[in-house]
DNA sequence: GCCGTTCACTTTGACGTCAAAGCAACTTGG
DNA sequence: CCAAGTTGCTTTGACGTCAAAGTGAACGGC
């Protein structure tokens, strides 16, 4: 979709629901509403990018979470339902993303030997290879060019952190 | 989901891959990493909240959004092109959403009188009575009720609108 | 007045997500 | 030690999203 907005709106559709709540009378809901739809929106918006700069390396983000988090472990390996908790997906979608992992040859699905309900996904060689390099781009041309400041980034991730933690994320 | 992540989990998930990020090198991206993938995480759980507000209506997020706008507009009606630029998605999801609509008799789709090719969606009364009352209990019960401040969610929606102005949003 | 281009929308296909149902392995109470 | 319940994962189905291709109407230059 991003490159189908063909120009720029004149207005923030946002403000103008924002407007358009409080002219109904529900002020007192309209910052939510605009939060809300912010998070919304911004969501669509990086998604597409991250998405632009991963497609080049045959994964998707959430392929590319699944392999970050093996990445980050100390065997390269991990149960699949630790997988959907850390990244607090469902399971069906782990399930999904490891399939077509395993499927390009990024990830091996392997007994658990203390478990034979659980399945483990393990990284290969190559996996590890894509990973890194997906890494290296995402720093490079997404996460470390985002058009505010640094302080405003730390700012905004401890006003949203405040929304994860009370809605349950963690403790 | 929602329903699945049994056990909050004891650590933030996004702190422990900003500090990874950090235990990398990567300092230069973590926070902004943290910030999208926080932007990430929320849209899903807040989509979660909402379709569960909306689902005994029998609308869906997407659906809601296309209701509202057309509430909004004088005529209730208006052209599937312009929605999709108001909403800023894909021509093919509003295209997909009027179809689900006009199939629940919540909207009526019309020739536009000044232009062949454009298509009106028009809100039935059977539509407007249903996007007033999901809108009243999505602002009783998600909008109003965000568990952070006004002023926090204020300046959130700031830094926000920051970011979505700078990647072109809006002008 | 025509032909080629642009525009508005729809169709098709790939992907991710969740809910619900299914299945096999593990655990627990009696 | 076995039956009942729980747990870990997979399967299926519905939905939204985007990209790309297709269709028909409107427009613009000659």
């Amino acid at each position: 979709m991003s490159g189908t907005v063909r120009t720029p709106l004149r207005r923030d559709p946002i403000e103008l629901a924002r407007s358009n709540w409080i002219g109904n009378g529900w002020s007192d809901a309209a910052d939510g509403m605009a939060l809300v739809t912010s998070i919304m929106r911004l969501q669509q918006v990086f998604l597409g990018r991250v998405e632009g700069v991963l497609r080049p390396h045959g994964v998707t983000f959430a392929r590319y979470e699944v392999l970050r988090l093996l990445a980050f472990s100390r065997s390269g390996s991990m149960p699949v339902g630790k997988i959907g908790q850390r990244l607090q997906v469902h399971p069906a979608s782990v399930t999904n993303a490891v399939q077509r992992l395993e499927d390009a040859g990024l990830v091996r699905r392997e007994a658990n030997p203390d478990d034979g309900r659980s399945v483990l996904a393990a990284l290969t060689p190559k996996g590890r290879r894509t990973v890194e390099r997906c890494t290296d781009e995402l720093n490079a041309q997404i996460f470390s060019l985002l058009p505010i400041s640094l302080a405003e980034q730390r700012r905004a991730f401890r006003a949203l952190r405040g929304i994860r933690q009370a809605v349950g994320d963690f403790a």
